[in-house]
RNA sequence: AAGCUGGUCGGAGAUGAUCGCUGGUGUGGUUCCGUUUCGGCGGGAUCGGCAUUAGAGGAAAGUCCGGACUCCUUAAGGCAAUGUGCCUCGUGAAAACGGGGGCGGCGGAGGGCGUAAGCCACCGUUGACGGAUAGUGUCGCAGAAAACAAACCGCCCUCCCGCGAAAGUGGGAAAGGUAAGGGUGAAAAGGCGAGGUAAGAGCUCACCGCCCCGAGGGUAACCGAGGGGGCAGGAUAAACCCCACGUGGUGCAAGACAGAACAGAGCAAAGUCCGGGCCGCCUGUCCGGUUCCCGAACGCGCAAGCGGGAAGGAAUAAGCUUGGGUAUUAGUCGCACCCUGAAACGCGCAAGCGGGACGGGGAGUUUCGGCUUCGGCCGGGGCUAGAAAAAUGAUCGUCCAUCUCGUUUCGGCGGGAUGAACAAAAUCCGGCUUACGGGACCAGCUUUCGC
RNA sequence: GCUCUUGUAGCUCAGGGGUAGAGCACUUCCUUGGUAAGGAAGAGGUCCCUGGUUCAAUUCCCGGCAAAGGCU
């Protein structure tokens, strides 16, 4: 699934909307906020924070990339009407982009924005997920 | 040979596939609006369609300098503030960089002269390298004394007492003399030898050092034959300061354009207040120029006065007359190498202006080849990033390089791992500084081995 | 984008060339039946890092690192 300009959240006040009016899920890597809202016309609007805490530039822009990269394979599962937003950890600077997309399966589903028909199209990609559980252990 | 340190060069190997991001160019479908000579044309939305093309660095970083460019009513004078600081040549728009030289410091070899102090020459390295004889300040502790020197011990003179035949010697007293010796300190107020003296002392003299003048040499920094002085003058200017030279402010969030909303003023002059031009303070002033008159602040001086010259006034010439302020949101441009430049097309009554294909010229960068006095030069080819919560990524394959394991007929063959560190454009250039894995070259040091 | 400031004990801050200080906190003792308060004593420092100037640097200067602001 493509994620050009559009379709993302690129305005502080849409940021404060999803901090304040939405739930967040916590994960290890990662920070998910989720706000429900019917009026968008595009499927899903997400937007991404890594903050400098991360590291520098080029950490920033890496973990940005990979985020971006695992929203691109697992977007079309997602049920539309959702603002989302991914915010990075200090510890996701040193994670695998594997670990990060495992994470964010677990979270999606947690957050319950994955619709239900998709899921049977999941089974091969989550025997792929285990398997690079092993190399990451 | 290995390791370490410093410097210079260079900076994520090549190629393909799939998915995806940002910008440019071309082009298509659907739909809506406007227009219509009913053929179309223009614009918007949408499928975020399709095709094609470009896409991070040597430091993009730090923001330490210098510019380009931008606007501020051309931004005056003085004070203050602040920056720079040996000389010369070259490159450069400037900052800066490079070559050469001078002077000083440190080290080496222990070369030449000399009894020595010391001087001269050589090699390496290094210096934010104007002034300490314009002035002021500071120099803790220790030490008697720390910058108009100073008397704790010691030495000497005088007096008294003891011993002694005397020379002398031991003890004491108070007024002095003395910088040779002691110890303290980072630093004790020229060094060394001789004379001299009660003891001493540049007190005197020789040599050396230092200071002043200086023929002459050198583009200059500077060197300096020779003469004079008897020593005055410690360190610190990355303490204040003095000297010389320089500095208007503002930074692309500059600024320009178009649109919407809001509140108000003026189209006479003067005054007061506030703010600004003009970082701070004072004087003075409010579009700019030329000539003449007048002449402020400030500087020097005991004063008289001298220097200084802003603004103003007069004369003359030219120009302007709907302009300004506040706040907010988003847009376009600035801004994506530059110049030249055909046509379509747009604006315009027209002249013309905009527009810019292909080509040409120039700049930068990269690569290849050649030449080189190693500074560069010549020739050929390729390329010219640009967002605004911020674009280069992910996965896989082949070759290549390095490491490693197995096998070997020592030619290889097969398997595995890795493709790194520092770090990502934000208006654009030139430097400086700092960070950095592996590699190449150069220099120094250490260790080991061999000759 | 530009610009200013700060970094000193566990915390909050002084100090501005000459062996490093205050308050709170900490440790031990006294006081109390016990605690608090009070009193006495004590411990605790890479003065952010690296060079330079100086006899001597926390202080002065160059360069880094980090943290907080300010302007538009």
């Amino acid at each position: 699934m493509r994620f050009p300009r559009d379709r993302r959240i690129t305005s502080r006040r849409l940021f404060q909307r999803v901090r304040e009016e939405g739930t967040s899920v916590a994960g290890h890597f990662l920070v998910l906020g989720v706000l429900r809202d019917d009026s968008i016309t595009d499927p899903v609007r997400v937007g991404y924070i890594t903050t400098r805490r991360l590291g520098n530039a080029v950490t920033r822009n890496r973990v940005r990339r990979r985020m971006r990269g695992i929203l691109q394979r697992t977007g079309e599962r997602l049920q539309p009407g959702y603002c989302l937003v991914l915010v990075a950890r200090n510890r996701a600077a040193d994670a695998s982009s594997e670990a990060l997309e495992k994470e964010w399966k677990w979270l999606a589903h947690r957050a319950g924005i994955f619709s239900k028909r998709s899921s049977k199209r999941e089974t091969p990609v989550d025997t792929k997920s285990s398997e690079g559980e092993t190399s990451v252990a």
